[in-house]
DNA sequence: TACGATTACGAAACCGGTTTCGTAAAGCCG
DNA sequence: CGGCTTTACGAAACCGGTTTCGTAATCGTA
């Protein structure tokens, strides 16, 4: 006579939500014990400690995660702002991303809160009603641009954030944590394998240099030229191309040039398509007449003909690797060893081949 | 002396938080009152109500939704849980789609948490999770089945959902909060615009009936039929079929009846570019020798030669009413009124035009 | 064996709010 | 004008945890 008592929602699956008052009760320890016990302090024996463990998993007990951020100003949630004025729309990436974040996230408890901003005012302000709020621990910043507002901005807070790609050209900040695909070896690396097939006029294509990973990719560009003995002319180079359409008219003002490339090392997939519509439209062949090389991988670079022969990358990884590396500096880690470079995977299709032989 | 108290961290930004008790001692009211006057409670003095409400906007006071929570059990937050099982990957549509919920959900004051699943058991386990732990308070339920077990699970628990599209086929049920995009009246109006022209054969082309939205479209392609005049062949009806290589085999298919149909309805546009590889093949032009429309309006529709005539969805739209619809019924609004049906906006192509004259 | 240092736990305050309950003061009515 | 309702607020408990502090019991050592 006394269980009989609130009989109020909490667990809405039916059975009731066990407390940590009633773990404590079933040990016949007090709640403070319970709680030092379950939080590594120093001061439990190893024996009850084992005990409270035990009986937490028997029992299914699981901390409110609001109820500690009380106390702890901690929420255990991973931040994401995106961006909707981004010239592209995450294209088709965005899914398995979020995948891999939340898939990690899950599994060490730690769960994603997203948000969304049209402006850099808007984000600013979106992430400092987060923070306030207390509804996120820490950020993930996709998309890093080379002077990047919002590094300086988060780090004026202390809060802990780790970046999807690099800062400042080529000599990353080492206090920061970041994950990034090695664009510019991809970029090298296709312009070594044109170079191998003959290619001697290698054109390339990219984005805004206002964001990193086109500066890397334009270096690795320039040094796959430097590595292959080709002088480099900066006419063969177009930048500030961020869609098909663009991708297109930069794959005609190349081809109209008096000496036109052979072939076209383009920095994203989307703006890669461009030079298939140009191809059609001079009866040109891809692969033959005109190599095209790119990256990303996008699902679509496999459907086209020929398959665009492209440097995959994986998303969902990042993603995965980004909440860990999150995690990790939430948990106490030093942001400056945080930081992971892979490579992209090449996929190779029809696009790129030996140029048509000179006459 | 005393004003010297916690240098404690609070409000990251410098600046530290104002409290509800900072609030009550700058009013020299007690921080209850305080508490009712900003929850709208009857006792409280209208006069008192609007200084406590003029104080609390001066001194930006703004409560922390997780230490409400422990007493509320809400906190302000909706849940996604994405599936990564699914035949596509959401398409291009995810980054409008929560822009839209998050935008909104943001003018409210509500967040967004994402999560995701790799299998309907995955769903269930981390649905409770995010209860258990009171990460969210309702959920968005995307890509709804005819028997979603979603809604039966969500329903057990007594959890706020909204569903975007309905369940059931035609008849939805009453008592659930739903936003959807009339696919039927959609591919309705296709056949209707393909009847006019002059077409007597037409096909369809749709994903799996599990779907509910895929039931839809094929009652309003066999509706189109009826009001066309047109009877119904279930030869030339396919099901089943999610991406482009599908598509294309189902045209293969069509096209070789006895009595191929000269225009082909497909349910998703992502299935209907399969059309334009056949096309290609088989060196059919399509909008002279084989029409096609579609649904979705993916901005590659936009791109291919001929542009493809689609239904275009507004992932935005349906993300911001999905969100206020699912906060109106977290404030207590009876589901049973929430239902919203849009139609779908046509963006007329080229892939549809009148049957090739018959010998 | 006596005494200081450790060990391991309990008691209670605390986090930032919400909600229940009690009660003075004001208002109403005959 | 006296008794009964309202009105409007304060006091205190509460939500589910965490953390500080105090203290018995055990240990080690001389």
């Amino acid at each position: 006579m006394e269980e009989i008592r609130d009989t109020v929602s909490q667990g809405r699956g039916g059975t009731r939500r066990v407390r940590i008052s009633d773990l404590a009760e079933a040990l016949g320890l007090t709640k403070s014990t319970v709680s030092r016990a379950l939080n590594n302090y120093a001061d439990i024996a190893p024996e009850t400690r084992r005990r409270v463990a035990e009986m937490a998993a028997q029992m299914g007990y699981a901390p409110m995660p609001y109820a500690q951020a009380v106390r702890t100003g901690r929420v255990r949630a991973l931040g994401l702002v995106l961006e909707l004025d981004a010239p592209d729309r995450y294209g088709p990436f965005l899914a398995d991303f979020l995948g891999g974040i939340t898939q990690e996230a899950t599994l060490e408890g730690w769960t994603l809160t997203v948000a969304s901003s049209n402006s850099r005012e808007e984000m600013e302000a979106t992430v400092t009603r987060l923070l306030q709020e207390h509804k996120v621990d820490g950020f993930i910043l996709p998309r890093t641009m080379v002077e990047d507002p919002r590094v300086d901005f988060l780090r004026a807070k202390h809060v802990p954030f780790v970046l999807f790609g690099r800062v400042g050209h080529g000599k990353p900040d080492p206090g920061l944590s970041w994950y990034d695909v090695d664009g510019a070896e991809a970029m090298r690396a296709a312009v070594a394998r044109l170079a191998a097939l003959g290619h001697k006029r290698i054109g390339f294509v990219g984005p805004s240099a206002a964001y990193n990973f086109a500066v890397l990719r334009r270096e690795g560009y320039q040094a796959g030229l430097a590595e292959a003995g080709i002088s480099f002319d900066p006419a063969l180079e177009i930048m500030e191309v961020s869609d098909r359409a663009g991708g297109a008219q930069a794959a005609r003002d190349l081809l109209d040039l008096p000496q036109p490339p052979t072939a076209i090392v383009y920095a994203t997939d989307a703006t890669a398509l461009g030079a298939y519509d140009v191809a059609r439209e001079r009866g040109l062949r891809i692969g033959r007449e005109l190599s095209v090389i790119s990256y990303d991988g996008i699902p679509e670079g496999r459907m086209i003909d020929p398959p665009l022969t492209s440097f995959a990358v994986d998303s969902r990884h990042a993603g995965e690797r980004l909440a860990a590396l999150l995690i990790a500096q939430l948990r106490g880690a030093d942001p400056a060893g945080l930081q992971e470079l892979v490579v992209a995977r090449l996929e190779p299709g029809g696009s790129d081949g030996p140029p048509p032989s000179v006459s």
